[in-house]
RNA sequence: GGGCGAUUAGCUCAGUUGGUUAGAGCGCAGCGUUGACAUCGCUGAGGUCAGAGGUUCAAAUCCUCUAUCGCCCA
């Protein structure tokens, strides 16, 4: 034995346990990646950045499963092109979320018995501010526990005085373009949090409920109750007390004669006018419907086109109000049941039917919404829209998976106006103010002193804040200093890539398009890469109710940071839904430990004297094992490559997975064993260089475990490249060790050779220590110079086939054992394998066999003959296919012959 | 009502320009522990790729329809 060779098998590293252990790795080596500055961007004029700004969470609570996806995806896309030396930024940040935020912390108020209306304004504000504090820190550290790469000095809170500046200018900006305006509108109210709220946080959903049929006396031309009626279909009888008119088609016949006339609307015995419109759906109800402009969107859009009147019923608080008459001060819902129970008495309810509709509610609490007229601050959104739709159009911006395009244009082509003011404490405050004495409106950059436009100091700021979603749409350009000309802002934008989830496609990335665009001029990113949504074990949205929630730390501790990571990167495709549970949490940690493991071979194995890597001009004198597992090796990285830049993350993470483990650690280190074994060093340049280029690829997907193995590795290194993993150059494929014969040469003279022996031993039953003999020969059946290559193939492998066959192993030109009956024969494509048995062959059984696989050949050859003969195949079919056909027919024909001759020698 | 996705081994899922003998992990069965790893190794069983048509030399992959489930929009 060599020393070097002695060296590996004795000691094991001091450094490396025998298993991987997360929590002696992690916290240093995070610690090690932040004093070496690699997290921080550095501005080089001379290349392209790659930059992505962190879809910020809610500072409402601790990450979840989610974050982690995010999380995971955008470091390794971060640390994937650090390593490719681009200058890299990622830009991490925190969203005040105004209404969930506030929602929150008035929940622990509501512990201490207080209301937000107890502490005031300015007092509740800085109880915000102190959450605000606490969670930001929690959510920086926990992104640290995920080994997130991102740039702290530049991380950013949505209420920081950056984006406050943004937010500002943008609201001033839109209102001078006119594309804000203030308005009445019909708006969707949340009467538990008493606020007004976006289509979007809507969230629609079916109810079994009734549709009551109501019948409105019609009165006659004195005034007087005619004894008829029209006979209304509704699904909202509470809201009668604020009907203002009837309403049919004009063009339908049944009350062609009733358009014109007045009705007496019961409870509240007001005179309202049966109007025509063609909104009126005739197969709805009766035809008939109730107008209640200022509770329903339809109703609000025929009342403005026949000039009717609005009546608001309900309180902000889901009560009814005055306008109720007798019902003031009921909840929306027990009035509706003592309106039907009226209706019932007064025998003007003609019947009620099941009836079965979707209602919207409060996508923070549920709550039902109450549609109400009222005035709020709206975003016209077609202008901005159009801008957009152009940009993802003509591809300045991609959308991945690219389904999402349409669903995008779709959303953007029917876009309305956005409803953006809130009211809420918590959040940008609008930047308005109404003067009291010429009741003129002042929109200001600096909060003014007096109106603008009559010079009085008598002005109040508008109380309302800004829908959350306003300044997160500024969230590209404003967290890179926007509305300065910053030199961030200058070089990092456009940024490269948003990734986040498609669940949030509307809400964010759409108006980021929008803002973006209107605000600079150009688009905020250049790639959108939607993930898709994390679900439990059985398929089910994670959510606190259910208790099903995986927090990311706990399994991060529980399985390892990199083992999360690893999960949750190959666990799906590209905006699909994905599963997790504890099974492929451990596939990860599973994994790691593999890694860990083969490592700790290679580097105690490895001796002072630091290795180089191949040379590619050195292969033709290089074992075949070692050129094949170089061949494989640059396959993998130029997959992985190709893979990475077309953002299937998961594909490129499984595909370093099955190379590693079952390529490298399955059969290369296990035949350089052999080699070491005998003493021979040869093998060890090519260890570490392939462990050495595997944590490479697999860096930015399990970032701890590969740092800290390659510290250990480092110094075995002549060419290390770089003080830290983090930081090393990023694989490159290499066409000089790519050699398809030489990858097939080792997949048949060894790992099928090993393979079928093996299978032969369990067949028999033959103990694991024993050694059998094996002879193996081309098949007789080739053509001569393929089974001269064979038997190169076979010679050059022998020693270690037969050492991980347990066996005694006879390569010869020509199967040998051809006399004899007490032969077991295994015919691949290319080798004849036959194994001396002195026991017992049970030689029908063996006949038995051979005839079954012959029949699988022959099916093979009947195939593959017609498929060949076939002209159209042969013309239209490259030509790559069609010479892949013909090997495997030549192939299929060569075993059937082997296996014929084999079976004749039985008869 | 419109749109999107899913349907592949017992389970969870890969399979992106149509060219495999359809893969992985987990689970299952058998064997194995003195030298990287039992968080492991070896061997094996297991699939008419939801169904029906069609296009093509060739379909899990493209088209049409149907069924079941899920999501989004209205």
């Amino acid at each position: 034995m060599t020393s070097q060779a002695k060296k590996g098998g004795h000691s094991p590293h001091p450094e490396m346990a025998k298993a991987y252990d997360p929590s002696q790795v992690e916290e240093s080596h995070y610690r090690l990646w932040l004093d070496g500055g690699y997290f921080a961007a550095r501005i080089d004029p001379a290349k392209q950045p790659f930059t992505i700004i962190m879809p910020p969470p809610n500072v409402t609570g601790e990450l979840h499963l989610g974050h982690a996806l995010t999380a995971t995806l955008e470091d390794l896309l971060i640390r994937w092109h650090r390593m490719k030396g681009e200058p890299t930024l990622w830009l991490p940040g925190v969203d005040h979320a105004g209404i969930a935020t506030q929602n929150v912390v008035e929940k622990e108020l509501l512990k201490e018995g207080l209301s937000r209306h107890d502490l005031g304004r300015d007092g509740f504000l800085e109880r915000v501010w102190e959450w605000v504090g606490k969670y930001r820190h929690i959510i920086s550290q926990q992104h640290q526990r995920l080994g997130a790469s991102c740039d702290w000095a530049r991380e950013c809170f949505t209420m920081d005085e950056g984006p406050q500046k943004a937010v500002r200018t943008t609201f001033v900006n839109l209102y001078r373009d006119g594309l804000i305006y203030r308005g009445e509108r019909i708006i969707n109210w949340c009467p538990r949090c008493q606020t007004a709220l976006s289509d979007l946080e809507v969230e629609h959903k079916e109810h079994a409920d009734h549709l009551w049929y109501v019948r409105y006396p019609l009165l006659d031309e004195g005034g007087e109750p005619s004894g008829e009626h029209i006979t209304i279909a509704t699904t909202r009888p509470e809201t009668i007390v604020a009907d203002v008119a009837v309403a049919v088609n004009p063009d339908d016949p049944r009350y062609k004669e009733t358009v014109g006339r007045t009705a007496l609307l019961p409870i509240m015995d007001r005179r309202i006018p049966v109007v025509g419109d063609a909104a009126v759906d005739p197969a709805f109800g009766t035809g008939a419907l109730k107008i209640t402009p200022g509770h329903d969107q339809v109703d609000f859009e025929v009342g403005e086109r026949h000039g009717l009147s609005t009546i608001v019923s309900v309180a902000p608080d889901g009560m009814m109000n005055e306008e109720a008459g007798p019902y003031a001060g009921q909840d929306r819902f027990v009035c509706r049941e003592a309106i039907v129970d009226d209706l019932e008495v007064m025998g003007l309810m003609e019947k009620i039917e099941p009836y079965g509709h979707s209602i919207g509610h409060c996508q923070r609490c549920d709550t039902i919404i109450e549609p109400i007229v009222s005035q709020q601050w709206f975003v016209s959104m077609k202008p901005l829209a159009e801008p957009a739709m152009a940009a993802v159009k003509d591809g300045r911006i991609k959308i991945v998976p690219r389904r999402f395009t349409r669903v995008y244009l779709h959303w953007m082509e029917n876009i309305r106006d956005w409803c953006i003011s809130r009211q809420l404490w918590w959040g940008h405050r609008i930047p308005v103010w109404y003067c009291d004495d010429c009741d003129q409106i002042t929109v200001a950059l600096e909060d003014p002193s007096q109106c603008e436009h009559c010079g009085s100091s008598s002005i109040r700021q508008d109380p309302d804040v800004l829908d959350t979603w306003f300044s997160s749409a500024l969230w590209p350009h404003s967290t890179l200093g926007w509305p300065d000309d910053t030199e961030d802002l200058r070089y990092f934008y456009p940024t490269s890539v948003m990734e986040t989830g498609y669940d949030i496609l509307f809400f964010w990335v759409a108006r980021m398009i929008m803002t973006g665009l209107y605000n600079t001029g150009d688009i905020p990113f250049r790639t959108v890469y939607l993930h898709g949504l994390l679900r439990d074990r059985y398929g089910r949205k994670m959510t606190k109710s259910l208790g099903n929630v995986v927090d990311p730390v706990e399994a991060a501790t529980k399985y390892g940071t990199d083992a999360l990571r690893f999960a949750l990167a190959t666990g799906g495709a590209p905006g699909n839904d994905m599963r997790i549970s504890d099974e492929r949490l451990e596939g990860g940690r599973n994994f790691a430990n593999k890694v860990w493991n083969a490592a700790r071979f290679v580097i105690t194995s490895l001796a002072d004297e630091p290795v180089e890597p191949p040379k590619p001009g050195q292969r033709d004198d290089m074992p075949l094992e070692d050129r094949w597992i170089m061949s494989r090796l640059q396959r993998v990285i130029g997959d992985v490559e190709k893979l990475l830049c077309a953002f299937q993350v998961g594909e490129a993470g499984r595909q370093i997975h099955d190379f590693f483990w079952g390529e490298f650690c399955d059969w290369f280190i296990e035949m350089a064993k052999v080699r070491l074994k005998a003493g021979d060093p040869s093998p060890l340049p090519l260890l570490a260089h392939v462990l050495d280029v595997s944590l490479r690829l697999l860096h930015p997907f399990m970032p701890f475990l590969t740092e800290a193995i390659w510290q250990n590795l480092r110094p075995h290194l002549r060419q290390p490249e770089a003080e830290a993993l983090i930081v090393a150059p990023w694989p490159k494929a290499s066409k000089r060790w790519r050699n398809t014969e030489v990858e097939r040469g080792v997949q048949v003279a060894s790992v099928d050779l090993v393979r079928r022996v093996r299978n032969m031993r369990t067949r028999h039953e033959v103990r694991p220590g024993t050694r059998i003999s094996v002879s193996a020969a081309p098949n007789p059946a080739l053509p001569d110079e393929q089974r001269e290559w064979v038997y190169r193939s076979l010679q050059r492998t022998a020693a270690v086939n037969a050492s991980l066959m347990v066996a005694h192993l006879t390569v010869d030109q020509t199967p040998a054992g051809a006399a004899g009956m007490d032969w077991v024969t295994e015919v691949t494509d290319w080798v004849c394998i036959q194994v001396p048995s002195t026991a017992l062959i049970d030689v029908e059984a063996e006949r038995a066999r051979l005839r079954r696989q012959a029949e699988e050949a022959e099916a093979d050859v009947r195939r593959l003959e017609p498929k060949l003969a076939n002209e159209q195949f042969r013309t239209r079919a490259p030509a790559v296919v069609v010479g892949r056909e013909e090997e495997k027919l030549a192939a299929a024909r060569a075993r059937l012959e082997g296996l014929r001759a084999r079976l004749e020698e039985l008869a």
